[in-house]
DNA sequence: CTGCATCCAGCATGATACTG
DNA sequence: CAGTATCATGCTGGATGCAG
């Protein structure tokens, strides 16, 4: 699992396509700090991984549309679960730092 | 999400205290490939940020238990749905990369 | 617009040795 | 047993420039 979309960005690609097809400049602006180098390389590894596809369409100038799989929508639902427990969550991880922090103040 | 438990080891170590309470070595032993150095931050990193618990019996030899916390418990359920859906969708991925090789031979 | 090639720095990781 | 300390290194990923 964490093999297909552990790394930095592909997890936030999936979150992008989950509103629909987006093209490959709207993931650039979209995803926050995402190089063209790393977007190219998530995209092509999702891709290769049969989680996304990749549609290009013969106009001037190029437009290339992406757009998540049968695959993918299969675990949308643990998926967001998981994402309504981070948001829950995250106070109580902040907490657990600070306190982590103070009993080992290294 | 990710940040939490998104390196290499931290989601097998959660994986393995699912059954209950483990060791340092035994989770040394189980977790096929770590090395001391990862696994010791690995649990570091859990523990401050509140994912899991390590206790200290003051015996000789030394013995230290580490066992998740409630705030895992909480997403045992969606992460366990990841887990079959990746099982189930292995085939396909590998069926999915082969003709991506085949497509793009470089 | 949508990439790919190259270069290069920095961090993460493994190996190894040592300790309470 | 359960770590910590130090060193070497390899890969990740950013920056930059080029291209169809």
């Amino acid at each position: 699992m964490l093999a297909l979309i552990g790394d930095k960005w592909s997890a936030q690609v999936l979150v992008e396509l989950g509103d629909g097809p987006r093209r490959f400049t709207q993931l650039e602006r979209a995803i926050e700090g995402v190089s063209r180098r790393m977007l190219t390389l998530s995209l092509r590894n999702l891709e290769r991984n049969g989680l996304i596809t990749r549609t290009v369409y013969p106009d001037a100038p190029p437009r290339v549309e992406y757009a998540t799989t049968a695959l993918v929508e299969e675990i949308r639902e643990p998926l967001e679960a998981l994402g309504a427990w981070a948001r829950r969550a995250g106070p109580a991880i902040v907490a657990a730092r600070q306190a982590y922090d103070i009993r080992s103040p290294n």
